[in-house]
DNA sequence: TGGTACATGTAACATGTTACATGATTAG
DNA sequence: CTAATCATGTAACATGTTACATGTACCA
C-alpha cells in the first residue's frame, strides 16, 4: 500500500503503455476505447502527464514519428510504479449529472420543459446505449475484465433510461 | 437559452437558496442531503462562489451570525439568473469510477487480490444503500422530484452491487 | 501546388481538493 | 478560566476543460 504518487489518470496511462510504445494521440484514443465513459482523459491531461512521467523515469521518449507525434515506452519503474498503484486503495465514485441537479429543481419547471428535458436526455443515453451494445460485439475477443467493464456501462444505460421514464411519466 | 454565465454549482447553490438565506455552512450540508452523491459540492467551491455570486448582485450579503457565519439571501437577479439557468442545455454526465478503472486492468492483479479489491468495494456499497434506504424512508414529505433522485442513487447502488456480484464471482 | 482539413502540442482558464489559519463554543 | 474541539473562511495545489497556435498530410 506504498503510495506511488501516481493519480489515477497518469496510472491509467501507464496500464495502457504496457501493450507497448503509444503516442499522445494513441493514448487518447485507446483511453477512450478502454476506459469509455466512467474514466475520461482528455488530450490535455495526457500531454501534460507524459513529460511528467517520463521525469519521473517511468516513461522514455522515443523518435518522433510522423506529424512530429512522440511515442513514449513504458520503463521497468514505470511497471513497478503501475503495480504499486495497483493495490492502493481505490478511491471513492464520482457521479456528476446535470440532469439530476436539475432533477432536484425540477418542480421549479413547468410540465412542458420538464417533458423535453426528460425527451431529451432519452434520445442521447438511447443513441449511447445503441453504441455500447455495438462495441460489446465487437469485444468479443477482448479478456473478460475489458468486457466487465463495458457490462457496467451497459447496465448504468439502461437503469438511467428505465429511471428516466418512470420519472417523467 | 440565453447563456446565464452560471455554473452548475453556483445554479446549485442559487436554487437552494430560493428556500431562503444560508450561511456557506448551510448550505454545504443541504447540498449534501439533497443532491447526495451526483452533484458533490465542497466547502471551499461554495465559499468560493457566494462572494463571486454576491459581485454579480445574485445574492446579498446579511448580518453575520453566530461564530461571524455569513448568510445570504437571493436576490430578484439571482431568481432570474437561475430560472434561466434551469432552461439551458443539460451538460453530458460524469463519470470517475477507480473501481472500474482498476477493473479495466483487473487482469493483471492476481486472483486472490481482485477478491478483496471487489469484497471491500462491496461492503462500501452496501452501506451506501443502507444509508439510501433510510433517508428514502426520512424523505416521505419530500417532493416528488428530490424522492425521484434518491430513486435514482438506490437504483445506481444496487446495479452496482449487481454487477460486482457477477463480475467478482 | 495551393489550400483545406486534421493531428499535435501548449497555454490560459475553470473547477475541485487538501491543508491550513483563525476565532468561537463547549467541556472540564 | 483554560484547554480542547469545532465551524468558518482562505489559500495553495491538483485536476480537468476550452481555446488556441503550429505544422503536416491529403486532396483538388
Amino acid at each position: 500500500m506504498a503510495d506511488t504518487g501516481l493519480n489515477s489518470t497518469a496510472a491509467a496511462l501507464l496500464g495502457l503503455l504496457h501493450e507497448g510504445p503509444k503516442t499522445g494521440g494513441d493514448l487518447v484514443a485507446e483511453a477512450q476505447s478502454r476506459f469509455g465513459s466512467f474514466w475520461t482523459v482528455t488530450r490535455s491531461q495526457v500531454y501534460r502527464e507524459l513529460p511528467e512521467l517520463a521525469g519521473r523515469g517511468y516513461l522514455k521518449a522515443g523518435k518522433p514519428g510522423t506529424r512530429s507525434a512522440q511515442p513514449y515506452a513504458i520503463t521497468a519503474a514505470g511497471r513497478r510504479a503501475f503495480a504499486g498503484w495497483l493495490t492502493e486503495s481505490v478511491g471513492r465514485e464520482h457521479h456528476r449529472s446535470p440532469l439530476l441537479l436539475r432533477t432536484a429543481f425540477a418542480g421549479r419547471i413547468t410540465a412542458e420543459h420538464r417533458r423535453t428535458l426528460f425527451a431529451d436526455e432519452r434520445a442521447v443515453h438511447e443513441q449511447t446505449l445503441a453504441a455500447l451494445r455495438e462495441q460489446l460485439k465487437e469485444s468479443k475477443g477482448a479478456d473478460r475484465f475489458s468486457r466487465a467493464t463495458l457490462d457496467f456501462a451497459i447496465t448504468y444505460e439502461r437503469a438511467l433510461l428505465r429511471w428516466i421514464d418512470t420519472t417523467s411519466s
